[in-house]
DNA sequence: AAGAAAACAGATAAAAACATCTTTTTTGTA
DNA sequence: TACAAAAAAGATGTTTTTATCTGTTTTCTT
């Protein structure tokens, strides 16, 4: 449903969105350690993220990655488009080019109410908004292995 | 979720569920042309699927692939592990290895209930409850454009 | 028995996804 | 100003998935 690719990018920003803020920069080194990624696979990404203005950084010593107050206006939704396109995460569970409430999968009315909410979170809530109801659910949510807010 | 490879294999059970048994054989070519899937793929997956005891099937004119009732008394799981193995399917949405109801990532909440249910479908139902209660939905279901049952 | 229809088997190819490596550019600091 | 740290950019490599091709075997029909 999400590549690979897609996974690390949700991920990298929600861990930016936790602890990074233009006065602690963050380095893919540490990144990809934190969420046990492939190193160069994730700098890659995240410069795709950055040409597209979805994460900041700053080179040289002491520069890294980092979110943006404008950053984390975005949605996850504009982390999805970006890395895996808009169709790819919408298809049917079977394959199906048109699955739809009046023509649906043999599936479909177990997979269309999921889709609906989790598309409903992931286009409407900004990373702010998303970012700060993990913090106040007061549940201890991973990022990796362990727990990534708990060091917060 | 689900490769290509493991979407076409259930439709193609499904599908042989509802139109085939052992005295009215359908061979790849008319399959693929039904589903709009590759046909020499699709050859190659059935052939696997035989080979597993999923479908039958018998060589030379008039022979062709088919369920038989021992056929339909798989559970459509058994396609999914065959085709994908067990372990991609139950993959947590983000990619985190551990990711649970006691160590959960960002968007568990939403997406377990999902898991479990069609996982329930998916194991505890055979192919033959499956199709029967597709059949008796009075829903238009469709395995490729348009719908597949509306010709029985 | 001959021929044809169909699945079966094995090899190969193409595309996408995943990942790494090397070099360049920027920028802070000694 | 020289150096080092970090991202940026571009090239390349690997693996997995998807798909096709060619030939073989089985089996029905005439």
């Amino acid at each position: 449903m999400l590549s690979n690719a897609c996974q690390y990018a949700i991920r990298s920003i929600l861990y930016l969105s936790i602890y990074s803020d233009k006065d602690n920069k963050i380095g893919v080194k540490k990144i990809a350690e934190e969420l046990e990624t492939p190193q160069p696979f994730l700098a890659k990404l995240l410069q795709q993220l950055t040409r597209s203005d979805l994460v900041s950084s700053t080179k040289g010593p002491n520069g890294g990655f980092f979110l943006s107050t404008a950053n984390k206006q975005n949605a996850i939704w504009d982390i999805v488009t970006n890395i895996d396109g808009s169709e790819k995460f919408d298809q049917c569970f079977l394959g199906l080019a048109r699955c739809e409430d009046k023509n649906p999968c043999p599936v479909h009315h177990i997979t269309a109410p999921f889709k609906k909410k989790i598309l409903a979170d992931f286009k409407d809530k900004t990373i702010a908004v998303f970012t700060e109801e993990l913090k106040n659910s007061r549940k201890i949510i991973s990022l990796k292995e362990f727990d990534a807010l708990q060091q917060n």
